[in-house]
RNA sequence: GCUGCUAUAGCUCAGUCGGUAGAGCGCAUCCUUGGUAAGGAUGAGGUCGCCAGUUCAAAUCUGGCUAGCAGCUCCA
């Protein structure tokens, strides 16, 4: 990299300074406004910076404004930044005499021999480790903006007080701010909650906060989903089983559950008897196993299920079809020896590969490592950690590590897919069990005669079926592919007289199996067109007196396209072909 | 759960100083039969999220509750 490109914004340690530089000019500003609000922390994040304060006041788009504009007067200013150092008990005096008790409890945790910098910038000084710009005129003074405030804890920890956080973005212009926020409108109109209502796929009610409803369109997508979901695993070797949504506490004992996971958990009594709707399949899957004698040569045996589990999830984590109380897991658990363990792991890859390239998602895998509070023998773990990274590595794919971030019965693999804007969404996950075969004492007879105990994978694909498919709303920003689409096809007469041919349009549609609806209404075409277009309907059959008499039907695709006038024949093999291979633009 | 904000017609939203409601879209009916992104007219539709309080009078002010939004925390 020149000298030159150091100093720009695609250099992203210049970008970070910057926006650090910028949450000093933002906390100036408040202490110029408000001399008596305090401050915590204001790191430079992914996307700008934020700051946390505690003020004796709401932050309010009014009080943002204030901010802004004077902050556009420090840039204005051009004050140098400067580093200094102060010994530690110098620098603890120091904040506490400016009466900044965030600030005196940072230095307190700092290690007893590190060197203590501050930055200074005219009247303010913070505690900073830097770096930072050297003056307060290299950030432009109309390419920031103050995005929204927040409440966050002190540190993080839910149990200490809430301070105030306020975000902001930075750019070099102030046309690439408003790029910027172009991209946050184009981003809101994917959002699937507005979509997932314009489109009629889902919806929420008071009566039931985090347990979405299917409407009639979004049943037709989750269907085609699960179909293919069906016919993905049959050809890669699964069985499917359904295990009851609820089971008594001491099953959930057995498993770990009760002890873990009891507070998000629904629970009923029935007979005098604790029951828990069912928050995880696995230890219904574990009584499918143990039902009958296992030998080595059923093994890996893939048992997959569709389950719908429940889960008592903070009402302020809800979020559409991303963060529900409710949601189907394509779960599948799958038995076998030690030594079929990293074929079995790149079986496994494979198919995930295979569907997320359907939905044009590419994904970066993270191995999560053993946990502290973990269980079982590090041999193990390092046996299975290893086998995973083999087995991934092997695939020719590259991995980032999450160090102690596994589960406690086992390290796992993450995939976190990428959607059309390069936001990443954790979907699919490979976990390793090494516990739960332990607590249901489940056995295989092996070639020896002798009985062995199996080792098992945990897998989702899709994750939740509801959340994934908000993804791909998202993703394909509501304009499905030919095959997801639920209204593939709209039959739209030009005039009353062509009603009847258009009816017998939709029967030959719905007949090849193909998702069709009329519009009837004597409403002139440019209207309806207008709707079928707005609804994302990727097929537009257009039919007036001169596709009657000549028996065609006169194709527009969503993208605005005249294929002309066609046979019904033509049409249906056209689409069944795109159907049948999942092609993913129209 | 926590902090802040929000809740008015099916949807998107307006409603000033407290005097019991409006628009556009959608829907229904009628006219219009129009060939690739909005033809016209008429009409129906609201316990202003719920429960209290203040007031002669509350969509409007206050409190509580419920739900949503932006984050925080959490996510087996």
């Amino acid at each position: 990299m020149s000298e030159e490109n150091l100093y720009t914004f695609e250099n992203p340690e210049y970008r970070k300074t910057y926006w650090h530089t910028c949450s000093h000019i933002m906390a100036q500003a408040v202490k110029r406004l408000w001399p008596e609000v305090q401050l915590a922390i204001g790191p430079a994040i992914d996307e700008g910076w934020y700051y946390d304060f505690d003020a004796p006041f709401a932050f309010t788009p009014e009080h943002l404004s204030k901010i802004e504009a004077e902050m556009k007067k420090i840039c204005k200013e051009r004050v140098r930044i400067e580093r200094s150092e102060k010994p530690r008990a110098e620098a603890i005096a120091y904040m506490q005499e400016k009466n900044e008790p965030y600030k005196v409890e940072l230095i307190e945790d700092l290690p007893e021999d590190a060197a203590i910098s501050f930055y200074t910038q005219g009247e303010f000084t913070d505690l900073c480790a830097g770096p930072h710009l050297d003056h307060t005129g290299r950030v432009k003074h109309n390419g920031f903006k103050l995005t929204s405030t927040c409440g966050a804890y002190w540190r993080g920890d839910s149990n200490r007080k809430m301070l105030q956080r306020i975000y902001g973005v930075a750019f070099p212009s102030k046309e690439d701010l408003e790029a910027y926020l172009q991209r946050i409108e184009e981003a809101k109109k994917r959002d699937h909650r507005k979509l997932g209502k314009e489109l009629g796929l889902y919806m929420l009610r008071d009566e039931g906060p985090g347990f979405p409803f299917f409407l009639p369109k979004g049943m037709v997508l989750r269907n085609t989903l699960i179909d293919y979901w069906r016919q993905v695993h049959k050809r890669y070797g699964y069985v499917e089983i359904s295990t009851p949504i609820m089971l008594n506490r001491q099953l959930w004992e057995r498993s770990g559950h009760w002890e873990h996971y009891k507070d998000n958990m629904y629970t009923t009594v029935i007979d005098d008897t604790d029951f828990a709707i069912k928050p995880m399949n696995c230890p219904g899957g574990m009584l499918v196993y143990a039902s009958e004698p296992h030998s080595y040569r059923d093994l890996p045996l893939r048992v997959g299920e569709l389950g719908l589990v429940h889960r008592h999830e903070l009402s302020g984590a809800l979020h559409g079809l991303f963060r529900v109380r409710c949601f189907t897991q394509d779960d599948a658990h799958i038995f076998m020896t030690w030594d079929q363990m990293k074929d079995e792991i790149k079986n496994v890859v494979k198919l995930f590969d295979e569907v997320y390239s359907v939905f044009g998602l590419s994904y970066q895998i993270e191995v999560s490592t053993m946990p502290e509070d973990h269980m079982g023998d590090e041999k193990d773990w390092d046996f299975a950690t290893e086998t995973l990274k083999q087995a991934v590595t092997e695939m020719g794919k590259d991995y980032v590590i999450n160090e102690g971030d596994g589960a406690f019965y086992g390290p796992k693999l993450d995939f976190h897919l990428s959607d059309s804007l390069g936001r990443t969404w954790q979907c699919g996950t490979i976990q390793l069990d090494m516990q739960l075969p332990e607590r249901f004492e489940l056995e295989y007879v092996g070639a020896d005669g002798e009985k062995h105990r199996p080792v098992m994978i945990h897998r989702v694909v899709l994750g939740s079926i509801e959340r994934f498919i908000g993804v791909i709303t998202e993703h394909f920003a509501g304009a499905f592919p030919l095959w997801l689409s639920p209204v593939q096809v709209k039959v739209l007469p030009v005039t009353d007289r062509a009603h009847e041919y258009a009816k017998s349009l939709v029967a030959q549609l719905t007949d090849a199996d193909i998702q069709a609806e009329g519009d009837y209404r004597s409403e002139k075409l440019g209207y309806k067109i207008r709707e079928a277009q707005m609804q994302k309907i990727p097929y537009m059959l257009v039919v007036g007196d001169r596709d009657v008499e000549n028996n065609t039907v006169s194709v527009r695709t969503r993208t605005g396209e005249d294929l002309g006038a066609m046979t019904m024949e033509a049409f249906i093999a056209k689409c069944r072909e795109e159907i049948d291979t999942k092609k993913k633009e129209v």
